[in-house]
DNA sequence: GTTGACACCTGGACGC
DNA sequence: TGCGTCCAGGTGTCAA
C-alpha cells in the first residue's frame, strides 16, 4: 500500500530523527527481508550513520559515508521509532539500534526488502524506474511510452517502469481526475490525455503527501504518522460517484480498479 | 519482446 | 466456535 505520497511521508518523518546518529547494532530476525549477506549488511552499517534519506518513486534510499540502504515497503512495510527496551514485537523483522532509541522495520506480510549497495550502483540500480509521477514529466514522454500499447491504461500506469511512484489507489484517482476510463489501450491515448493524465498525477499525489498519505482498510500508520488524504478520494473503494453514478469494482490486470462508468469515458 | 499467471506472505472477512 | 476459502496488493520471475 505505501505509494509515492506514503514513501514520502515516512521519508520527511525519519530524517528529523535517524540522521547523524551511529548505529550500534542491527538484529535482523527474519533475513529474507535483506537481499544481501547478512554479514556483509551489518558490517557496513553497524558503527556507521545516515547522513541523508531520499527517495525515488516507492524506493527509500538511507545513504551512509559510501554506501546506501535501499528499503521497499511494498505492501505493509513500516518503520518505527521505539526505546531500546521496549519489547520486540510481532512482525518487526529488522532493528537498527542508535545510543537511545531503536529504529525497527515492521511488515506483516513480509513482503518487503532492503539493499545494500555501493555508491557507483545507485544509478544502474533505478535503471528500469521511470521519472516521479508528481515530477515534471513531459507529457511527449508519457506519450512515447505508452501509445503504442495495446495494454489497459490501469495496467500502463502502475507500470514503475514508465512513471514512478503509482499504486493501485493513485491510479484509480488519476484515472478518475483525468476522466479517462482505466480500460483503455494506451495505444487509444492523445498527448492531451497525457497532458491530463500527468497533470492530475502531480496534483493528487502532492495533495497526498501534504496529507501525509491515505490510510485505508487493515493498514496502519508508520512512525505514528496517519495519514488524511483517504478522505479525498473520489473513487477508490467509494460506492457512488459525485454524479450519482454507481462506482464499478472490477478487476484489470489483476488488480481491483474503481472507476465510475459515466465520468470515465 | 510482450503479456499473463503466479509466488511471496498474513490477517481479516465471510460462509458454512 | 471453528474451519476453510477468498481477497488485498508491489514486484520479480517464469512460461507461453
Amino acid at each position: 500500500m505505501p505509494e509515492l505520497a506514503e514513501v514520502q511521508t515516512v521519508r520527511d518523518t525519519l530524517k528529523k530523527q535517524v540522521l547523524r546518529k551511529k548505529i550500534k547494532d542491527i538484529k535482523v530476525l527474519y533475513d529474507k527481508i535483506i537481499e544481501n549477506d547478512l554479514n556483509y549488511f551489518k558490517n557496513n552499517l553497524i558503527n556507521n550513520e545516515f547522513i541523508d534519506i531520499k527517495r525515488k518513486g516507492k524506493y527509500l534510499i538511507f545513504e551512509t559515508e559510501d554506501k546506501y540502504l535501499i528499503s521497499h515497503l511494498r505492501m505493509e512495510g513500516k518503520y518505527f521509532i521505539k526505546g531500546k527496551d521496549e519489547e520486540i514485537q510481532k512482525h518487526e523483522h529488522i532493528i537498527f539500534y542508535f545510543d537511545n532509541f531503536t529504529l525497527r522495520y515492521h511488515d506483516t506480510r513480509k513482503f518487503g526488502r532492503m539493499e545494500l549497495i555501493s555508491k557507483d550502483k545507485l544509478e544502474s540500480y533505478f535503471n528500469n524506474l521511470g521519472p516521479d509521477a508528481n515530477s515534471d514529466v513531459n507529457a511527449d514522454y508519457l506519450f512515447k511510452k505508452i501509445s503504442n500499447k495495446d495494454i489497459p491504461l490501469k495496467t500502463l500506469l502502475l507500470d514503475q517502469s514508465i512513471v514512478a511512484g503509482l499504486g493501485n489507489i493513485y491510479v484509480d484517482e488519476v484515472l478518475y481526475a483525468s476522466k479517462i476510463n482505466p480500460y483503455r489501450f494506451g495505444s487509444s491515448t492523445t498527448l492531451k490525455d497525457c497532458q491530463n493524465i500527468l497533470s492530475a498525477s502531480k496534483e493528487i499525489l502532492n495533495n497526498a503527501i501534504k496529507y501525509k498519505g491515505t490510510t485505508i482498510r487493515s493498514y496502519t500508520s508508520s512512525l505514528g504518522v496517519y495519514g488524511e488524504y483517504q478522505n479525498f478520494l473520489c473513487v477508490h473503494t467509494k460506492d457512488f460517484c459525485k454524479c450519482g453514478e454507481k462506482i464499478k469494482k472490477e478487476k484489470i490486470g489483476g488488480r481491483s480498479t474503481y472507476y465510475c462508468p459515466k465520468c470515465q469515458k
